[in-house]
RNA sequence: GGGAGCAUAGCUCAGCUGGUUCAGAGCAUCUGCCUUACAAGCAGAGGGUCGGGGGUUCGAAUCCCUCUGCUCCCACCA
């Protein structure tokens, strides 16, 4: 009786062991005298749900953080959500809405204390998630960006970078929502190809009777034009310097300004510049010091400064002003035209931008260092060519606009005074001390304080996380912090290099003088097989969860790994997951093999004896072919690899040799050094299938319930010595024969045949078993000398024949030898060349050249044995 | 417009400072097998002028130039 069930059981069996795992606290790290190992994740949305770039990202720290527990280190990994305060405000305030409740009928309390709930009821969603996945997060150390503790750091850091004199408060164009009144990030608008008018204005020159024509796609904002603009070498305007012109209708007068922004290819190479509503034209505006004329109110209607128009919506003002220019004789022409328009991804509306005072990060003198430490390799990114993206960013990296004009967040602490005079301070009570210790004779109360409305952007306490996850930013001396870091590996997607990744850095500069972590590793985008982005609007993603109930946490987690080399993008594809399940399903029937033998005290077979060594070698160089892929962060490869040993080597080859004839014995020796070498191979398979891993190490050897392959030393390299090698390389012998033996089409595999073995010193009755039981041998008979009549095959020590009297197809057989001498005849004629020109011969290195002339000989000899076969075919 | 990168088997990718571990892996395909752990399996096979062209070299998938096609990031389109 089998002890082991027929099939393996995915659910039961993920469910159980992270049950335990979790009871006996296994993924909880407190500082110690160990090497510690930290990740602290990437924190995903508080209110996001997992989908397929998370379960990448996080089987790969999974897979990292278990490989380091493994090899001893006190392996640490941080766990949290993030605020995200634009994605989660927009939920809860669209969540409000079906309640029909507006944002704006709320106070700042109220609103908040709904985004609070909101996020208790769905913020644990993706961590429960995490947890089917496998993921050994220490849950204990759980944290959250809007948490008071976090919170706090992130204030006491913009107090302390005000005080630096690195924040300032400037002017910014930002995309303004004349719906909803509220600005927009640029994440939030859309960009559409809209069909437009380009309008075609003539500005009179002053004290001439010449016009200059501009082209606009806006013209209702001529009533804020504060310059024309042309390009200094365009020679059909050169005449007009120091000259001015008179905005149609509006009738002011205002400079002709010349800048090399300008195209001179595109319209009339004449620019009307309206500061107050281009971004571009603030810039001009800026570098000319031209004024600025605001002619909108927030909803996108024109103010006073709109004349006539005041009042009127800007696309009705835009075809009304085209009518009185046209009836002005002031319109030249209008064209058709292409051009995009942003809109609000909430409201659908035409964003307007909109100058308004924001809080800036200097950035160009914090991020030096940060350069440097990249640069010198000190942080190495996997892959390296992100390198050179990073380079040029920190190049040209530009301040940081830090406020939003949103609730959900950490509020800016920054408070007005009645004279607008403004104090920053951690709280209303440090505030209103420096307040009045700046204004003594004013004696301020609370009530004279007005906090500013907005919000730090949600990466202003994501750049933070490395070190406030261990409270490094409060408590900079504390234990934690001075242990866990700096982090060893950062994992994460490419595109929030900048955002998060060179800011982290940045702040590891500013808080700890040290870097954040060693590595970053970036991962791929996940794709769907179209090689579309994986999005909820194209519902092209598969949901993680039910992938997980069909293949298992392990079969999914090796079907992210397997086709997910660093950097590239990953064409998701379920084949992967169902090539993971087949997997867990080999694994499985190994085990029930194995623990289906019956063990009796027999002496150990020499065949068995020899296919230990060659396993435990085999075992032996995977190891090292797998640490060098860690050590590159090639995970995939070096699950390929395990794959492989397990799969082919173990499975195919191994097993087969010792297993016994049917209903047959098995020595004990072999079965215990069986359960040693299926132990050894699952502690390397526990970092990528930590389930099915956990479970066989306990039904293997019947390991007691506190004895953990999670916490189980990592197998390790061992050096081979001359002795193993030669073992290895007498089994390596024998599979290459049985390899050729099996190639022999003639020979169908069912008829059982006589195997002639020519004997020497190495092969002798000992190995026969294994022949016999590969190769479907009816017997093996060792013989002295080579018989005629035979195919033989031929392996550097090892002779084999096969009768020729059971080669059913003769003609097959000769049509072979003949390819194969037409083959090395052509190999020959190469290498000849090759060795008889004089150049090579000089130039090439020695060992080159030797090696070609052994090419040489080997080639001889072999066609020479091909042609002796072929007569004796014939 | 600025920057980065990719192109190798049907698919996804390895291939380091040029030379037998140089044309490889996994999947897919095809051919035999229900062989007593596993058909979610076993055994075997086929498949590529390494995107096109040119150059350097005794020798190029690998280095250089060029063309073509694709991708990403940043900025922007009066």
């Amino acid at each position: 009786m089998n002890p082991i069930s027929e099939k393996f059981n995915a659910e039961d069996i993920e469910k159980k062991w992270y049950d335990i795992w979790m009871d006996n606290d296994l993924f909880h790290s407190e500082p110690d005298s160990r090497e510690p190992y930290t990740i602290v994740i990437p924190p995903p949305n508080v209110t996001g749900i997992l989908h397929m770039g998370h379960m990448l990202n996080n089987t790969i720290q999974d897979v990292l953080i278990r490989r380091a527990r493994m090899e001893g280190k006190n392996a640490c990994w941080v766990p949290g959500t993030d605020h995200a305060s634009i994605a989660t405000e927009a939920k809860v305030v669209a969540k409000l809405k079906e309640e029909g409740i507006n944002k704006s009928d709320l106070t700042r309390e109220e609103f908040l204390s709904h985004a609070w709930q909101w996020k208790e009821k769905h913020g644990g969603i993706i961590l429960e998630q995490l947890k089917k996945l496998g993921a050994s997060c220490d849950w204990k150390r759980t944290r959250f960006t809007m948490e008071e503790a976090l919170y706090e750091s992130v204030i006491d850091v913009f107090v302390d970078l005000y005080n630096k004199g690195l924040i300032y408060r400037g002017v910014r164009m930002v995309n303004w929502d004349p719906k909803a009144l509220t600005a927009l990030s640029d994440e939030e608008v859309i960009f559409k190809e809209q069909n437009s008018k380009l309008y075609y204005l003539k500005y009179k020159i002053e004290n001439s009777e010449q016009f200059i024509c501009v082209a606009t796609t806006r013209p209702e904002t001529i009533m804020g034009d504060t310059a024309l603009c042309v390009n200094p070498t365009d020679e059909r305007y050169t005449h007009l310097k120091e000259k001015r012109v008179i905005v149609p209708i509006v009738g002011r007068v205002i400079p002709i300004i010349f800048d090399e922004y300008v195209d001179k290819e595109f319209g009339t190479g004449a620019l009307k510049i309206t500061p107050s509503h281009d971004i571009n034209d603030y810039n001009i505006g800026l570098k000319h010091k031209l004024d600025s004329i605001n002619i909108f109110n927030d909803d996108g209607t024109l103010n006073q400064n709109g004349l006539q128009y005041e009042g009127l919506d800007r696309f009705v003002c835009r075809k009304i002003i085209a009518k009185d220019l046209e009836n002005a004789g002031l319109m030249v022409k209008t064209e058709d035209y292409i051009n995009k328009v942003g809109f609000s991804e909430r409201t659908l509306v035409a964003i307007e931008p909109k100058l308004s005072l924001q809080w800036f990060l200097n950035m160009k003198d914090i991020s030096t260092k940060a350069l440097d430490v990249v640069e010198k390799d000190i942080i190495k990114f996997h892959p390296p060519k992100f390198k050179n993206t990073y380079r040029h960013w920190m190049e040209n990296i530009k301040d940081w606009c830090i406020s939003r004009q949103l609730w959900w967040g950490q509020r800016i602490p920054a408070y007005y005074l009645p004279n607008k005079e403004v104090v920053v301070a951690r709280n209303e009570k440090e505030a209103l001390e420096i307040a009045n210790r700046k204004f003594p004779e004013e004696n301020y109360t609370i009530n004279d304080l007005k906090q500013d409305e907005d919000v730090l952007d949600t990466w202003f306490s994501s750049w933070l996380w490395p070190i406030s996850v261990f409270d490094g930013i409060r408590y900079p001396n504390n234990e934690e912090i001075n242990y866990y870091y700096p982090t060893n590996d950062l994992i994460t997607a490419p595109e929030i290099l900048f955002f998060w990744v060179a800011r982290m850095i940045i702040a590891g500069e500013i808080y700890r003088n040290d870097i954040p972590f060693r590595n970053v590793y970036l991962t791929g985008i996940v794709r769907d097989k179209q090689g579309r982005k994986m999005s909820k609007q194209l519902g092209n993603s598969p949901d993680p969860i039910k992938l997980i109930e069909q293949y298992g946490a392990d079969g999914v987690r090796v079907g992210m790994l397997m086709s997910s080399p660093a950097g590239n993008d990953l064409l998701f594809d379920e084949a992967y997951c169902q090539q993971g399940r087949n997997f867990s399903n080999k694994i499985w029937n190994a085990l029930r093999l194995v623990k289906g033998f019956v063990v009796e005290d027999i002496p150990q077979e020499k065949s068995s004896d020899i296919a230990v060594k060659w396993i435990n070698t085999k075992i032996n160089q995977a190891i090292l072919s797998i640490d060098e892929d860690f050590s590159k962060y090639r995970l995939s490869e070096s699950l390929i690899t395990t794959y492989k040993l397990i799969w082919d080597d173990f499975c195919s080859w191994y097993l087969e040799i010792i297993k016994p004839k049917y209903q047959q014995p098995i020595g004990r020796k072999t079965y215990n050094e069986t359960l040693d070498i299926f132990e050894k191979i699952i502690k390397i398979l526990h970092p990528y299938m930590p389930f099915i891993s956990e479970e066989i190490y306990h039904l293997l050897k019947e390991r007691a319930n506190d004895d953990f392959i999670m916490i189980s030393p990592r197998v390790k390299y061992r050096e081979m010595d001359e002795k193993i090698l030669e073992d290895f390389s007498l089994m390596e012998e024998i599979v290459s024969a049985i390899r050729l033996f099996r190639n022999e089409k003639a020979i169908p595999l069912k008829n059982k045949i006589e195997v002639l073995i020519k004997n020497n010193e190495v092969f002798n009755k000992d190995l026969s078993d294994i022949i016999i039981k590969l190769c479907n041998a009816e017997k093996i008979s060792f013989i002295d000398t080579a018989p005629s009549r035979t195919i033989p095959i031929m392996v550097r020590t090892l002779e084999m024949y096969i009768p020729l009297n059971i080669a059913i197809n003769k003609e097959e057989e000769i049509k072979k030898l003949e390819e194969d001498l037409k083959y090395y005849e052509g190999f020959l004629t190469t290498i000849t060349k090759k060795l008889s020109n004089e150049k090579f011969v000089s130039s090439a290195p020695k060992n080159i050249v030797d090696n070609e002339r052994k090419k040489l000989s080997d080639t001889n000899e072999k066609i020479s044995s091909i042609k002796e076969q072929l007569s004796i075919l014939k």
